[in-house]
DNA sequence: GCCGTTTTCGGCCCGACTGTTTTCAGTCG
């Protein structure tokens, strides 16, 4: 585990402690936020070791948690967090995870009945003990036991290639409902994170009763959370919790602006507003008349509310796209231009039955041109990669001259000649350069030892990013989403390396990779590197899986002039040229 | 615990829903 990772638990676990003890709420938001930010650091935390002037220069970092920082970059603890533990049972804070058990609920369990594990309560709900406290009916006991059942099968957030089709599934569904004049999904599907909590969907109807009973009664629902007058949840069957919330026509865009978060940019917006003498909610942006109750209850005439551009706009800020509001910079900041889906013009790591792909060359060609590609480049594996039927030399050899032939007699789109060469262990490259020099395109990406220290990926992935015949460094960690970490590299050497060299760094689009990933872009973006945004496409369909790149280089802050893939078709070639002889 | 173009002290976002209990606490987002 990453340093950041083993950081931000510790002070997570700081945050739960203090939480179930009871301590100030603002304080456990601290920690928590202190967490957050450790965890999305792009950098290994290490290199800030015995440097607390540039710790407390991080915003939500203060002296207290830069001392703590030091001292486990020092001796690998942190003695407030032992010290805490030490007051608290063992297996407590898990409890906190189960959904509906709270911080008050939990310290209630532990001093009044004992429980102090998931183990405890499953047996205090099946020997009655729990009826015996207060305040701990019949429901609520239900309600955890359920809870716990769900815990058991449930696995980690769910990935962003999978949410965002279920939710655009929903969303057709229930568009179909009479009444329904609107619905979008907001949350951290729209921020486009690479995993999802949960879908939170935002309807406008003239019936909600009609789309409240249709949503709970879908066959995919598995149980219903809630049904109240505006908000509805369900579980469905795959075990993903969906938030319907039913707002007026005329608050639509407060609304989407509130439930699409970050709540870190919520708080940012709602403190700008309290400045100016305002007050924002879900239902609008307020002149704030000092009266009792909210101004919505009050017919009180919002400043803003029915789109966020208004809101923004009122608020005197810059619309803030909505992959950008993790509140990672200062909300007055202007966001910069941003890639878009419509401007990329290029496919630059594409497979064929070749190698591990399932389409034929001419089928690969034809997908890059019905989407009005420029460039289409044919990327086979390397031949170490044996298990992804990599090209002997011979074998590339054959390949480029087939790819030469088809590019020769085609107008409208180039396709170039590349592979996608394997870098080995030590950095070196899986084919000659005599051989790489004929190609028109390299991309060298790491498949094999994957969990090598961080001195030697960084080493390997330096030597690649220098090489003078490689065009783009693919996958650079090799990390898949919630099942293999993959390398952790020191990415501010990477970028700088690469942004010298002019060596694109890749996004591959994936949704199980994402890798880059977004901290990894804005680092790169911020040291002036070449990115490219590919789709590593084996099949027709994974052409659409562009997107979701497409959503990590917004998160990372990339333009147009950064990314490859959006370049005239001269300018690209251009550069593809100058790393030949 | 963190933070400051009103502040180095005194704030720190706000509303919906549930379950339980008769007016609200706890949880969630």
């Amino acid at each position: 585990m990453s340093t950041n990772r083993q950081l931000a638990d510790c002070f997570e676990r700081i945050a739960s402690i203090l939480e179930v003890t009871g301590a100030n709420g603002f304080k456990v938001n601290a920690n928590r936020r202190v967490a957050r930010v450790i965890k999305d650091l792009p950098d290994d935390i290490s290199s800030h070791a015995g440097d607390k002037k540039g710790l407390t220069a991080i915003d939500g970092i203060g002296a207290g948690s830069a001392d703590k920082i030091l001292e486990f970059l020092d001796t690998g603890e942190i003695s407030e967090l032992a010290e805490l533990t030490s007051q608290v049972p063992d297996g407590l804070v898990d409890l906190l995870d189960v959904p509906g058990l709270g911080p008050k609920t939990v310290r209630r369990l532990w001093q009044e009945v004992d429980v102090t594990s998931i183990e405890k309560l499953k047996l205090a709900i099946g020997d009655g003990t729990l009826e015996s406290m207060p305040r701990m009916g019949a429901k609520t006991i239900a309600n955890i036991a359920d809870s716990l059942k769900f815990m058991e099968t449930s696995g980690d957030r769910l990935g962003i290639g999978k949410a965002l089709p279920i939710a655009e599934a929903l969303i057709t569904q229930l568009a179909e409902i009479p009444g329904v004049e609107r619905i979008e999904y907001a949350g951290s599907l729209r921020r486009g994170r690479e995993t999802i909590g949960d879908i939170d969907l935002l309807a406008v109807t003239m019936d909600p009763d009609a789309l409240a009973d249709s949503f709970t009664t879908l066959p995919e629902v598995a149980k219903i959370l809630a049904r109240g007058a505006t908000k509805c949840s369900v579980r469905l069957q795959r075990g993903v919790q969906v938030d319907l919330r039913m707002v007026s026509e005329d608050a639509f865009g407060a609304a989407l602006m509130y439930f699409t978060g970050s709540k870190e940019h919520n708080v940012a917006l709602r403190e700008r507003a309290i400045k100016a003498g305002q007050r924002l909610n879900e239902y609008g942006l307020y002149p704030d008349d000092g009266g009792e109750g909210t101004p919505q209850s009050r017919g009180v005439t919002p400043v803003a509310a029915a789109s966020e551009a208004d809101i923004y706009k009122a608020l005197q800020l810059p619309v803030h796209p909505p992959e950008l509001r993790e509140q990672r910079d200062d909300v007055e900041q202007s966001p910069p231009p941003l890639v878009e889906i419509g401007l990329v013009h290029a496919e630059l790591h594409a497979h064929t039955r070749a190698s591990d792909g399932v389409m034929s060359l001419p089928e690969l060609v034809e997908q890059a041109r019905s989407r009005g590609y420029h460039t289409i480049a044919v990327t086979d594996h390397s031949k170490s990669s044996v298990q992804a039927n990599g090209l002997s030399e011979d074998r590339l050899r054959k390949h480029i001259d087939e790819v030469r032939e088809l590019d020769s007699e085609l107008k409208d789109i180039r396709v170039l000649a590349g592979s996608e060469v394997d870098i080995l262990a030590d950095g070196r490259l899986d084919y000659e350069d005599d051989l790489l020099a004929q190609l028109d395109i390299v991309i060298a990406s790491p498949h094999v030892a994957l969990r090598q220290s961080a001195d030697k990926a960084t080493s390997r992935l330096l030597r690649a990013i220098r090489h003078p015949l490689v065009h783009i460094i693919g996958h650079p960690t090799g990390r898949i989403i919630n099942k293999r970490e993959g390398l952790s590299p020191d990415m501010a050497a990477l970028v700088e390396a690469a942004a010298e060299c002019r060596t694109a760094l890749e996004i591959n689009a994936n949704p199980l990779r994402l890798d880059l990933r977004d901290t990894h872009v804005r680092l790169a973006v911020g040291a002036g590197c070449l990115v490219a945004i590919n789709t590593d496409a084996h099949s027709p369909e994974d052409f659409d899986l562009l997107r979701y790149g497409l959503l990590t280089a917004r998160r990372g802050r990339l333009g147009p002039d950064q990314c490859i893939n959006t370049w005239p078709a001269d300018r690209l070639h251009e550069w593809l040229s100058s790393k030949r002889p």
